[in-house]
DNA sequence: GAAGATCTTCAGAAATTCCGATTGCGCAGT
DNA sequence: ACTGCGCAATCGGAATTTCTGAAGATCTTC
């Protein structure tokens, strides 16, 4: 029994004759005659008289078409769901995070998505820059925002936004470091990070610059840590304008005057899956987010120097 | 799209194999993966991720999933149904009465029909046993009642009872016939029928037997007529006893004591629908009512003779 | 890095379906 | 009574689809 069948059963019923539903359903009489056939005989029940005037329901057929446009309908009902979901995201989009939620104005994103894709769920993990390729590769999140620029063949990246780094210090500091300039860092120590971290490469510039090697009170590879640490007055650090504004305005920590650089705030994923829709669901709603709105880097000054 | 894709397709996102689903499907793992690419390309729609443990639904796929198995339980629900009303006789029944329905029994044939074959619907229709057999041959009625035996190869016969017939005449008439002989009949006028009625033959019969013509006030194709002819003080008329005795209980005509042979009463239908369920059916109904209790014949007596 | 499990692809084989022509049957019109 | 018409059934060969077993491509596991 199958649907082409049915349909021929039902077709032949309404029309009651093979010779037209074959025209109706473009195909040859004989072809509409064997159909039915095939269908008495795997049901073992006669399904129309056969008259010089045409094809007649039993009775049996009667009840049984009445089986086979519920099937028929059904059919019709996943075609027209299928139609429906075709173009519709969905799944779950697995994103990375280097730094606080709200600086990368995940709230935003996350109603974004919610208006142009709901049926997508999203997932949220902190991942540090130097973390997030490898994740990427392994298919074990979707995209990330990262600072500077992975050094992969197989990682997309999708520039959003630079952002203006600062070296911090614990408040009680302050007075020390009132007129410091950068020969002057060597005299304290700092948190440092991971190797592979985009801040240690920052910060490495600044000492490369001077020739000196700075003191590590502790490496750490969470950016939280960092902020936790330079607060509880353990070192120096470097830390992002918007976050450090934040804490100094909360008297939190003391923003020094030492030149420090800019560094790219991007958006990775796998270059492979560059047409996958989930990716480019998740590169557009993110665009839409980043390119509307004044940037973290609005607010520039003369303290800041560039990255080779 | 066909049902035994939609088969593949909910079987495959059961087991989460392809091999496994093959094993399950009885057929070919290559078969089953083509149902499925066949099913995706159709509808557009990714139904599965593919994964080196096997294949898991995507979010369509599920979506998806659920109005398959909808249309896989409806078409499971007309293969029962099939199954169920295969055995059931269902349409109707249509049976020629050549007498009063309550002499041929037709209230307890109308029950054990019901009982039986709730599904088969009965239509009855006043036939004249003469004019029955053409009636079955161009398949106007199923089965008839009637009096004798046709005279036609194509018609199958079922012998179901005697009936004594008796010289009935006017109450008006009683004393004149009192003590009349069969001699004495061509005294009066007759009630007569047409030339194929069995009651002719029957009639014809006794006036054989003396060797002289009937007066016939008229001829009526109708059983019914005879009896408001008679009682309307028209004529003779031969008439079966049951309906005779109960005529003249109810002081409407008289029963003469002149003998009147007896004659069959049998089922007929067409003998080439022998093994129609339906033609089996209606002898076993008959035959139960008909075989189960008094005889219209119990009553016999000395004034009957037989038909050659 | 070798073995195992899984899906995909492929080419030929098998089965099914389709088509055109023909037959058979009943009805209607001459 | 004969013929023509409309319709379904049948038949043989062609076209299409489906199936199968082997080989290929990935990924995981030991």
């Amino acid at each position: 029994m199958e649907l082409y069948q049915l349909k021929t059963f039902v077709t032949v019923a309404d029309e009651g004759h093979l010779t037209r539903s074959a025209e109706r359903l473009n195909t040859s009489q004989p072809a509409i005659s064997a159909h039915i056939k095939a269908l008495e005989s795997e049901l073992g029940i006669v399904l129309f008289d056969r008259t010089p005037k045409g094809m007649r329901l039993t009775t049996h057929g009667e009840v049984l078409k009445e089986k086979a446009e519920k099937i028929l309908k059904a059919s019709d009902e996943l075609k027209f769901t299928a139609d429906t979901i075709k173009d519709v995201l969905t799944g779950n989009v697995r994103l990375g995070l280097h730094t606080e939620a709200r600086l990368l104005r995940i709230a935003e994103i996350l109603s974004a998505f919610q208006r142009n894709y709901p049926s997508i769920t999203m997932n949220f993990q902190q991942k540090m820059s130097w973390q997030a390729p490898p994740e990427i590769i392994a298919d074990n999140i979707d995209a990330a925002f990262v600072y500077s620029r992975p050094d992969d063949d197989r990682i997309a990246v999708h520039r959003l936004d630079e952002v203006q780094l600062m070296v911090v210090a614990p408040l009680a500091w302050q007075e020390r470091l009132a007129d410091a300039r950068v020969e002057d860092l060597t005299l304290f120590p700092w948190v440092w990070t991971d190797k592979y971290c985009p801040l240690y490469q920052a910060a490495h510039k600044i000492f490369a610059e001077i020739g000196r090697e700075p003191v590590k009170a502790v490496i750490v590879d969470q950016e939280s840590a960092i902020y936790k640490l330079v607060t509880a007055g353990v070192g120096l650090s470097l830390m992002p304008e918007s976050k450090a504004k934040e804490a100094a305005e909360a008297g939190e920590l003391y923003i020094t005057e030492i030149p420090a650089p800019k560094i790219d705030l991007s958006l990775i994923y796998l270059k492979s899956r560059e047409q996958d829709p989930i990716i480019s669901a998740i590169i557009e709603i993110i665009k839409s987010v980043w390119g509307s709105s004044p940037s973290l880097s609005d607010h520039r000054d003369d303290r800041s120097i560039e990255l080779a």
